[in-house]
DNA sequence: TAAATCATGTAAGACGTTACATGATTTG
DNA sequence: CAAATCATGTAACGTCTTACATGATTTA
């Protein structure tokens, strides 16, 4: 699966998973997130399978934190994974598949709202990523531009259909 | 969940597990899929909260198939879903997310080899779609041109960085 | 007669979400 | 003292994938 990977691919310096799920929303937020109660499991589970090892370290405050690092055959497997190209996404967009039901409700209307519901949802993206973007390293910002380019394409989508839904309409 | 109200959408007409299976692929397999053994019992648990009924059909060649429609309360169910406006996606792009942990590879072959494999998959896919654009109604054809813009912006940026990288290699 | 297509499903397991449970420390 | 943050997890349930099982009809 993926999120084990994405765990291993997080863990270039020892961390505990409350550290990964905040990785996790900076790092590659834009495109993957998990919540604690998937991460921990997860964690145990590549730890198991010899992937990764963990100690206990005192906390500043709160409990006792359980630190992370890859093993070698931790390492392999992330090597492995990336050495084997892309991964091919299933790939699902619920809201296209509603896009696409849309017409039979007769109601321009409700397809001009969704329509502006995606572009606002995808403006205040793109203005999170941007912020994002200017302090990333090269590979991790290939992917953030990656997605800055696709809400770009959203937006002039989004704007050119709502044009030609209005003029439809006088 | 997503799946059970595809399904209500996609039954427009009455049709069989295995009708909608190719209905899948044809109108919105570039937003979603899923394979028959998931649709047959998510079928079965629609009839059972009464947002479908179903008869028996002898079919011609095969087996009986089973030819199930949308009751009052299933048309209800979708209308409720298109009119709640976009779902919010939990997008997940796990090719995007080995590209950040490429670098640890420290080998600029295989992250132009990555690339390069992401890109002829996306002039495949956009192939196919435009073939797909020409006979779709209105609505489905909206969230295809999106699509295919998205289909672009990703070669535009392919491009883009694979040039970059082959530059900064002399 | 072999392969493709039509047509239905079950079972096991992996993956993911939501809700719940616990408790220390710091900040307002 | 209340709320936020740090920190760990379990339980239940829902979703999705992969593999298996069955059998008729049509086409090459």
């Amino acid at each position: 699966m993926s999120l084990e990977h994405v765990l291993l691919g997080l863990l270039r310096r020892p961390a505990s998973g409350y550290d990964l799920k905040r990785e996790f929303e900076e790092r590659v937020g834009q495109f993957w997130s998990a919540p604690l109660s998937q991460i921990y499991p997860t964690l145990r589970r590549l730890e198991e399978r010899g992937l990764l090892r963990s100690h206990e370290e005192p906390s500043t405050r709160g409990p006792a934190r359980r630190v992370y690092e890859r093993t070698l055959d931790g390492w392999e497997e992330l090597r492995e994974w990336l050495e084997s190209g892309p991964v091919r996404g299933r790939e699902r967009f619920p809201h296209l598949a509603q896009l696409s039901f849309l017409g039979e409700l007769q109601s321009p209307e409700t397809t001009v709202e969704f329509l502006a519901g995606l572009r606002s949802r995808w403006v205040a993206d793109l203005e999170r990523l941007r912020k994002l973007a200017a302090t990333a390293a090269f590979h991790a910002e290939l992917g953030l531009r990656l997605r800055a380019r696709l809400l770009e394409a959203q937006l002039v989508w989004a704007d050119d259909v709502l044009q030609s839904l209005q003029a439809a309409r006088g």
